[in-house]
DNA sequence: AGCCTTTGACCAGCG
DNA sequence: TCGCTGGTCAAAGGC
């Protein structure tokens, strides 16, 4: 199922390279997480407008993806330390492309971007309107010029599992799920190396089979550092399962590495993409225009394209999606805009279904979609929806938006004081459409993903009337650790099982022994909440007390999810994993610790562990010191 | 033969 | 108008 674990794997690191860098961090960590839990605590249309970081804005002026930006570099086991390596995705997953995403019913929304000066999303940002949905460039100007050089990002180099950079600003946008794991990868970032120019040997690359989780992050790592082969001919990404020509390559100025532009080898489809390396062969930079108007060309005529049981299982699941999620009611805007831009797609042609449902958009801080959105790029409408940095959304925007993000990263390049592979922490973002017949035995549509530290999927009953709510945590590394949220009272029968396959347990990812625990739901108003085999990381079950909120009541951090991803200098993998917890409790104003303090409750240690930090010590005791 | 990459040249937008 | 820059073209060559 393309729910949970199938969706993302992302990875990202970064390292505030002096201490002002602190500061900044510090500062976010303080400050993002009451302003977030704030905005969570407003009403949808609230959340809405303050989500507008432009994501959502425009999806909703466009309904559809068109210039998806994505930004990834993967990075490993830096033996060149004299060289900085920018923060690094890592997205692996057999299907999931930004191709994929473009054509997943569901999208993120700006909201979900990592606060970063390039994305013109600071929240802490004295004297700006954080619920704005947009700033002028002179605002911007302004605000660059204020946190200027202090804000610089380095990579972490160490890490032979690059972190995951959580999403920014989150709003309680409905019902989504926002799932902040690193458990799914997008394929494109395992496409290694295609042709780099300046000598450098050409590697192959590509495309890590994955199936879920970590294990597929960490095989995709290994696939990477193997210089893994999928290139399609001499190179073109072929992983995101669209066969491409590269027709140029540039050394683009600003740029480290040099870019290379591909066209999509189907005789009707415009779809470009532009591609950047590192010299390793990384791709530290996807830039797709324009949507597909076609389906994917077959498996086995997928040049590059590994087509193991594991994909076929993948596509079989979201055939299997497909053929349930007509029957979801969307709990929002967005995702109705979504639905109708998936359908607009199917019909038109405009979205390659594929891949159907479920995706992963890796989103660098720069912005999360390019905008170029001439005429030709938005043949594909029905599936185009730029999404910018600045959340200003609107028609003919796109060029503007582009000059802007040219001019955003212009500062980012300033103000890293180096060149652009000093990349700030990348926001990957899963959406999905996922329907999922609990174990309870309810339909709930999962609306919405999101990676960060946490996965909180947000499911809302689809049974007409009913106002039923579950809030679904999984710890991002270790999925078997549960936290289920209900609201409101589940006044109806229990549907019967439509999908065997389902067989209720299709929690997302969720499998029965996850849910074991689960229980009946006292009636009314309530929120409750229960664990499965959250042993695995506090060595016993959670003890929550409930948790009375808003009716939308899971707070989510901009603050947090970022910073709860963020990469940890100088940790190994798993050791720059954050603990896992619920982010509720790293949305917390003063972080996890005193989150759980306050809700009486004493995280469990495992050995050797750093769960009992909260996450902001834990970052900023790694962080240089003033 | 077909498809792809390579790569220098060309074009267009922008300041 | 000019130079810079990003994007594209297209010939050459490789597989």
């Amino acid at each position: 199922m393309s729910g949970f674990e199938e969706n993302v794997a992302v990875m990202g690191e970064w390292v505030p390279c002096n201490p002002s860098s602190k500061r900044v961090l510090e500062r976010e960590l303080s400050l993002n997480h009451g302003q977030v839990t704030s905005n969570n605590n407003k009403d949808s249309s609230q959340t809405n407008n303050i989500s507008g970081g432009g994501l959502r804005e425009r999806i909703a002026a466009r309904a559809g993806f068109n210039t998806p930006r994505l930004n990834t570099e993967n990075i490993r086991s830096n033996t060149d330390s004299s060289s900085l390596r920018s923060p690094c995705l890592t997205i692996s997953s057999p299907g999931l492309s930004p191709a994929t995403l473009l054509d997943s019913p569901v999208f993120l929304s700006n909201p979900l971007a990592q606060p970063s000066p390039t994305t013109g999303k600071f929240p802490f940002l004295p004297g700006v309107n954080c619920n704005r949905l947009s700033y002028s460039d002179k605002e911007k100007d302004e605000f660059f010029d204020g946190v200027g050089a202090s804000f610089t990002f380095h990579p972490v180099s160490t890490s032979s599992s690059s972190f995951f950079q959580g999403a920014g600003e989150m709003t309680p946008v409905d019902y989504g799920n926002y799932n902040n794991s690193p458990s799914h990868q997008s394929p494109e970032e395992d496409v290694k190396l295609g042709s780099e120019q300046s000598g450098l040997k050409r590697k192959s690359s590509d495309a890590t089979t994955n199936t879920n989780d970590h294990q597929e992050v960490e095989e995709g790592e290994e696939e990477e550092q193997r210089g893994g082969d999928s290139m399609v001919g001499g190179g073109a990404p072929a992983e995101d399962g669209y066969n491409w020509r590269k027709y140029g390559q540039k050394l683009v100025k600003g740029s480290e590495y040099p870019r290379s532009y591909y066209k999509c080898t189907n005789p009707n489809c415009h779809v470009k993409k532009k591609v950047e390396r590192s010299r390793e062969g990384h791709i530290t930079e996807i830039i797709y225009k324009g949507a597909h108007n076609h389906s994917k060309p077959p498996p086995n005529r997928r040049s590059g394209m590994q087509v193991d049981g594991t994909e076929q299982a993948e596509q079989q699941q979201r055939q299997q999606q497909r053929d349930n999620a007509g029957t979801w009611v969307s709990s929002n805007n967005t995702q109705q805009q979504v639905g109708s831009n998936e359908n607009n797609g199917e019909e038109g042609g405009q979205y390659e279904s594929g891949d159907g449902y479920g995706g992963v958009i890796m989103v660098d801080a720069l912005s999360t979609f390019s905008n170029d959105e001439d005429e030709d790029d938005r043949e594909g409408t029905h599936g185009s929806a730029s999404l910018g940095y600045d959340g200003g959304g609107g028609e003919g925007e796109g060029d503007e938006s582009e000059s802007k993000r040219r001019k955003l990263e212009a500062y980012a390049t300033e103000m890293s004081g180096a060149t652009r592979a000093i990349r700030e922490p990348r926001v990957v973002v899963q959406t999905t459409s996922d329907v999922d017949i609990l174990d309870d035995g309810y339909r709930l549509q999962n609306s919405m993903t999101l990676n960060t530290l946490v996965s909180s999927s947000y499911y809302k009953c689809t049974a007409p009337g009913c106002t039923v709510r579950k809030h679904v945590e999984r710890a991002s590394h270790d999925l078997k650790s549960v936290i289920t949220t209900y609201e409101g009272k589940h006044d109806h029968e229990v549907p019967a099982a439509r999908n065997s396959s389902h067989g209720g347990n299709g929690n997302s990812g969720v499998s029965a022994a996850q849910t074991q625990h689960y229980q009946e739901p006292p009636r009314g108003r309530f929120e409750r909440q229960l664990t499965a085999n959250n042993q695995s990381q506090f060595g016993r079950p959670f003890s929550f007390q409930p948790h009375l909120g808003p009716p939308s009541g899971f707070a989510f951090g901009l603050g947090q999810t970022g910073l709860g991803n963020l990469s940890i200098p100088g940790l190994a993998f798993g050791q720059g994993k954050l603990p896992s917890l619920p982010y509720q409790y790293l949305s917390q104003p003063g972080g996890m610790s005193e989150a759980m303090m306050r809700r009486g409750m004493e995280p469990k240690v495992e050995p050797g562990s750093e769960t009992g930090q909260s996450v902001s010590n834990q970052i900023m005791s790694r962080l240089p010191q003033i």
